[in-house]
Parts: C-alpha cells; sequence; structure tokens
DNA sequence: CTGAAAGCGCTTACAG
DNA sequence: CTGAAAGCGCTTACAG
C-alpha cells in the first residue's frame, strides 16, 4: 500500500495543497510551523515517500549518479565502489552502475548515462586513450554534467579527479630498491595501458635512469595462468634482483614462479606489490606493497562530485590522496 | 546539444505528432513503413534519445533494477555483480547499487527502492535474518516488485533464488576428506551468519555423521589479520587432518598458519576452499576449491528477473546451477 | 505563509 | 495508420 500513497492523498489529508506537502518536503523553512508539523505527521501515517522519478522529471535533478566502470571484479575497483556508495547514501544519491567493456561502444554508453539524466558521472575506466577521454569530458560538458575521474590519471587540468601519485610511488619503491644495492630491477606491468600504470612506469623509470641503471619493463597479460608461462619463460634466462608488479596479484604470481625455480625471496630478489591487498597478507612471503587507499579514493570522489554537482566553490580540482609503503618479508 | 532535444523536436522536424515519434521507439510495428524510415532518420540527425526519467513516469516503468548489497567488496560479490551488469546491459536494463551495511535499516533502505520505482529487485545479501528476508517480501511484494535472490539460500517456495547446491557441495568435500582416510575434520566458518554457509553446514555435519564423526565447527571472523590469532592460538592444541573453509581466503589463511606451526599440507591436513578464487591458484600449496559460478549466477538471476519484470512464464523459479571441486595441491 | 496553475518530457487509450 | 488530449506525480514561479 505504502507506494500507492501520492502528495495529493497527503495534501488531502493534511487540508493542504500539494504545494504545500512540497514544500515541506523541500523548503520546510518557508512553510509555518503547525503547518508542517502536521503536513510532517500525516506523510508519516500514510508511509508517503515522494515518487523519485516524478521528482526527477519535475525538478531536473534525479540525486543520481552514474559510475562508469570497465571490471567491477578487480580488488581495486570494488573497494572504490564501496566508498562511493558509502558517500552517495550519506549525501542522498543513488549510483548507476554502467559497464564499460571491450565491446561496448563507449561513447554510445555515455549517451545512454546523459539519457538517464544522472546528475553527475564518476569514470573509474582507466583503460581509456586520450581521444575518448576527450570526447567523454567534452559530452558531459555540453550536457552541464559534472564529471570526476578516480584513480585515473588524465592530464587536462580542468578536469577533476581524485588519486595517488602513482609517479612518486614508483619512484619511490624503486629508489628503495636501488639503495637496497639492487641493479637488475624490473618492473611487471601489464600489457594493457592502464593510466595509473604508465605513472607507475615512469616514476620506475625515472629513479633507475637516475642512478645509471636501465628501465626494464616487462608486460604480461592480467591473467594468472598466462603470467605464469609469462614469467617462467622469460625470466629463465635474465639476472633478476628485483621486481616491482604493478598489481599485488602480478607480484604474487612473479614471486611464487621465481620460488618455485630455486629462487630465495627477498635474498635474491626484493619483490614489491601494489595496492596492499588481501593478496599480499595471504602469500608466502608476505608482499611490501604500496597502500593505495582505494576506498578513500571513491569517497572524496563522491564527495568531490557532490559538491561540483550543487556548484559549491571547490579549492581543489585535482586531489592527490598520500599512499605510503607496507614492508613484509617480500623486501 | 544532443541532450536538449525533446520528442517534440524531433516530431516537428519529421512533420508528425509527438504520438507517431512515440510509437516509433516503443511500437514501431503500428507505423506505416515510410513514416517510421522518416522519423528514424529525424531521430539520427538531431541525436535524439528519450529521456528515460519521462518514460519512467508515463509509463511507470524505470528499465532499472535495484541490486541490494552488502560488501560490494567480497570477490564473490564483485564477480556477481559483472554478470547483473552484462545481462541488465544486453536487455536494457540500468542498476542501481544499494549497499546495506550493519548501520543501515535494511527496511528503511527497502522503502527508498521502492521510491525509486525500480522495476525489480535482485538481493545479493545473504546475512539477513529470517525476519528482515520476510518484509522485503513482503514489502515488494505489496508494491508487486519480482525479486530475485541470488546466492542467497531463503527457505520459501515461492520467492525466486539462484544459486548452487551448497549443502551438496559441503557434503561432497566432507565425503571426499572421509573417503581418503581423514577423520579430524573441520569445518572453518564464519562468526558471521550467512545463509550459504549455514547450509555449507549442514552438508558437513551431515557427511560426518554418517561416518560416526563428530562434526567440529570453528567460526572466525573474516577479517584476516584476526583469523591468524584464531587459528593459532585454538588450533594449537587440537588434532586436526582436514580442514574446509567457507572461503578462500580463509582456508588459505588456515593453511598459513599451519604450515607456520610445522603441519604438512596435504600430508598431515587436506585443506579445501570454497569459490575458487585467485587466493586459491596464488597461495602455496595451491588450493583445492569448490568452483561456484557467481558470475552465472548473477546473470542466470538477472535472466530470471527480465522474465518476472515482463510477466512471461517461467518454469522453474528455484533455480539451481551445477558446481563442481578443482583439485589443486592442499588435498 | 499558502494555493492555483503551468510544466517537466514522455506514453497511451481514444477517436477517426 | 495517425493525431489530440489526458495523464504520470511531482516542483516552482507567480499571485495573493
Amino acid at each position: 500500500m505504502s507506494s500507492k500513497v501520492t502528495i495529493y492523498e497527503v495534501a488531502l489529508a493534511a487540508r493542504v495543497s500539494l504545494a504545500t506537502v512540497s514544500r515541506v518536503l523541500n523548503n520546510p523553512e518557508k512553510v509555518k510551523a503547525d503547518t508542517k508539523d502536521r503536513v510532517l505527521r500525516v506523510i508519516k501515517e500514510l508511509g508517503y515517500r515522494p515518487n523519485a522519478i516524478a521528482r526527477g522529471l519535475a525538478s531536473r535533478k534525479t540525486t543520481t549518479v552514474g559510475v562508469l566502470v570497465s571490471d567491477i571484479t578487480r580488488a581495486s575497483v570494488a573497494e572504490m565502489l564501496a566508498g562511493i556508495a558509502d558517500i552517495a547514501m550519506k549525501y542522498s544519491y543513488s549510483v548507476k552502475l554502467f559497464s564499460a567493456h571491450d565491446d561496448v561502444n563507449v561513447i554510445d554508453l555515455l549517451k545512454e548515462i546523459v539519457a538517464e539524466q544522472v546528475d553527475g558521472v564518476l569514470l573509474l575506466n582507466d583503460e581509456l586513450d586520450l581521444a575518448h577521454m576527450k570526447q567523454i569530458k567534452d559530452t558531459l560538458e555540453e550536457n552541464e554534467i559534472p564529471l570526476v575521474l578516480a584513480n585515473v590519471v588524465y592530464n587536462d587540468k580542468n578536469v577533476p579527479s581524485v588519486s595517488i601519485d602513482y609517479d612518486k610511488a614508483g619512484y619511490e619503491i624503486t629508489k628503495l630498491m636501488i639503495e637496497a644495492g639492487r641493479k637488475d630491477i624490473y618492473l611487471v606491468s601489464t600489457v594493457r595501458k592502464y593510466s595509473v600504470n604508465e605513472q607507475k612506469e615512469l616514476g620506475y623509470s625515472r629513479a633507475m635512469q637516475e642512478s645509471n641503471l636501465e628501465p626494464r619493463i616487462f608486460r604480461t597479460s592480467g591473467t594468472t595462468s598466462v603470467n605464469r608461462q609469462h614469467f617462467a619463460s622469460y625470466f629463465s634466462d635474465k639476472k633478476v634482483d628485483g621486481a616491482i608488479g604493478v598489481r599485488d596479484s602480478i607480484a604474487v604470481s612473479f614471486m611464487n614462479i621465481m620460488s618455485e625455480a630455486g629462487k630465495k625471496i627477498p635474498q635474491d630478489i626484493l619483490v614489491s606489490g601494489f595496492q596492499n591487498t588481501k593478496y599480499g597478507i595471504l602469500s608466502r612471503p608476505t608482499l611490501t606493497s604500496i597502500d593505495v587507499p582505494v576506498y578513500d579514493i571513491g569517497a572524496v570522489a563522491m564527495r568531490l562530485l557532490t559538491k561540483l554537482m550543487n556548484k559549491e566553490a571547490v579549492d581543489q580540482i585535482k586531489i592527490i590522496l598520500p599512499h605510503y609503503i607496507v614492508r613484509r618479508d617480500s623486501m
């Protein structure tokens, strides 16, 4: 029964007009105290809840944000979503999920997002090339829908984003290995281009070059079983005394293969991951990793978006969250 | 510009009425071929996309489903969401995420879901007690919103659900350990009550009792660091030669502690997990696990929901997907 | 402080 | 096969 109650019936029961009921809900300060109380009481009695769709149409605000995601199953993405969902709920926003796979046209998907009348968009998709990014940005701008990038690095001063400094993180971890006397340090990255991984690569390369060491980036697919083959064959004839995985799972996979090949970790090879996930705690040896506060990135990005949607002033459009290195047994 | 185009402008440009434009979109068979073509051309030229909110209000169908989740970060949940999102997109449904934490009132959240006018609800939350489940079911029924449970076990013949037979799975894996000669087999479960874990416990207990062995269920929190303490102290003075973790991460955690205590796996203790996640591939020894097709559970549940929303006939309201045991080094 | 009325952008009987 | 009109359930100037 509760959902059948409309604003009209509330008005009737409270002996006021629809306008007043609406005001009680949206601009309570404009309503006299006792009428407000009366209306509120009736609302409670009838279990009235305004129809969000009708409200959305009339006010041209849906209090819904669209979240554009590619692979939900990645630990970092799921964690970010948790942060987003929590803050969204806190500010009474709904979140609509849009998944952008390889086979879906991002621009078409974006048109759909626009058609869905979301008030803002969060982009968690860091596999997009620059042309796509620009199209997304432009389309949303045209439609006056604010956009915030979460854990995506995009080089445009005007696009709000929340992330850590991956370049710096890559630099620091590499530096630590160099200071520990290691020279043949590999960055184990992905074949697929992720904006954040490119930053890690930059920082890594810079640190290596500063010490006159040759940067060596090995790229593997994300798939654990495939990594296995890659690692085993590629590294069989290489000198390696340090390795940084762009993801914990990659780092653990690498450790396992090396251990099986008779290498001792950390004695022979220092290993570090990125993200500080459960993988690094459950692995043996346990994995040193860069802690990336993904939940916070999601939460802060969502909070920033609420401000943009409300046209509040924001002093910082590019937010860099702190990271730190969690030392464990692998390094 | 594209979003500013309304149905009215399309009608104008195509020299037809709004009604006809609407029909072209919703009941094309009722429109003469050449007017249809003309309208379609104009729609394309103007880049028209119907406003989903207006459409939702007028038709009382939002083509949106609500997904009620507690902990998104659990691997099984994220994977299910992937399946849900893919099928939702295939059938042109949007998915709205609602996260039900400990501190949010599920019933209030449900009222909000109803107010959001979703056409159907998917429940991924298997921590709910029976009273809550009944309330959810009743509220949705009242509002004629179909509900499908995904990976949740709820004993009501009238509530559609998709899952595997966890009872059977628990039975089978226990049986295998018993057949391997093990007698002191523990089920390592969670403190928190999950409906699926209760089923695993039932199957485990039955298998033990059938062999006149005493079922022993140890409950740990889900947190890896806490598990460590639990396991170390609890199992220090116990005889154990087999252990089944209700989640892979728990099983791996258990393996690690036992290994460190000098036990050999699988020689001294057979270990199995549940879910067949990456944890079991990256662990050493690698973990035997029950493969639960979580992606498929999500996909099938979403598909079932589309049928219910369309009032299509469904022959099976309770769908049990097959599972199988993936043997690896731990057993 | 409150109400009457227009309007948000669609869909859907109802006529023709 | 097509159009005029009512209506979905709200919000929001505009008067008073």
